[in-house]
DNA sequence: CCGTATCCAGACCGATACTG
DNA sequence: CAGTATCGGTCTGGATACGG
């Protein structure tokens, strides 16, 4: 668990292109949307309803950037009215691994973190008070 | 490379505690800090010169939060005038980690990602073509 | 040197209405 | 069903000025 150097500041830099990827595939709702669609493909109706609180709108800007990244494919099923289904990439189900190593750091930390938040918060707490 | 099943979807739901740490974490300038931060430590004005483009506000609002959430620790060093040293902690190093690993990711991918991106803009400038 | 306070333009996001 | 178009409020974030 030791961390040694950077690998490579500039590629952390806004303008590179390394980042400006992680931007648009690790946003709100790009994890819940690639999390929900590994393992089966699901329909836009079905996305809204399995994701809390997501908007039309940004369901279908997310949606339209995971696929022009090539993290998901769009397949426009023959139905009677249009039906359309997403499905993960091979490239989507590769970051969807990373994602889960982000969650369980966050599952393991948290108590730590949390315990931080109060020792922060009492910290500033007291020093307000003074004043 | 094959992703088996979501941990647990709940985790994502954006009230979630681990959703709302990954989102105090994983932002613009979090990363960047965390990155500069990695083995030596660094001054205020130090950061602001090393890292390209960022504001007093926005660094100073990023340094607190990654203060509470225990992610660096807060040194003033006795000196006329003030000095402040600011040094990432256990849990931060930990975290970037994770960080180096998603940079890995978009490095060996952001060919395929560009391809897919030509594929996109192509397929749609055609199709607005035809309008 | 290390911030806080304030103001303001622009991005974002939800609600709504409408189309193929 | 699966979107597109538009409008209005919110919230972010940069520029600037000032304080400890």
């Amino acid at each position: 668990m030791k961390h040694t150097g950077s690998p490579d500041a500039a590629l952390l830099d806004v303008t590179a292109p390394q980042r400006e990827l992680l931007d648009q595939v690790l946003d709100k709702w790009s994890l819940q949307v690639l999390d929900q669609l590994c393992g089966r493909p699901l329909r836009f109706n079905e996305l809204r309803r399995v994701i809390p609180d997501v908007g039309q709108k940004s369901l279908t800007a997310t949606l339209r950037r995971l696929e022009r990244n090539g993290m998901i494919e769009r397949v426009v099923l023959a139905a009677r009215p249009v039906a359309v289904e997403y499905r993960i990439s091979p490239i989507g189900d590769s970051l969807n691994e990373l994602v889960d190593a982000l969650l369980q750091w966050t599952s393991t930390t948290l108590p730590h973190v949390e315990a931080a938040r109060e020792r922060y918060d009492g910290a500033t707490d007291t020093e307000a008070a003074r004043a």
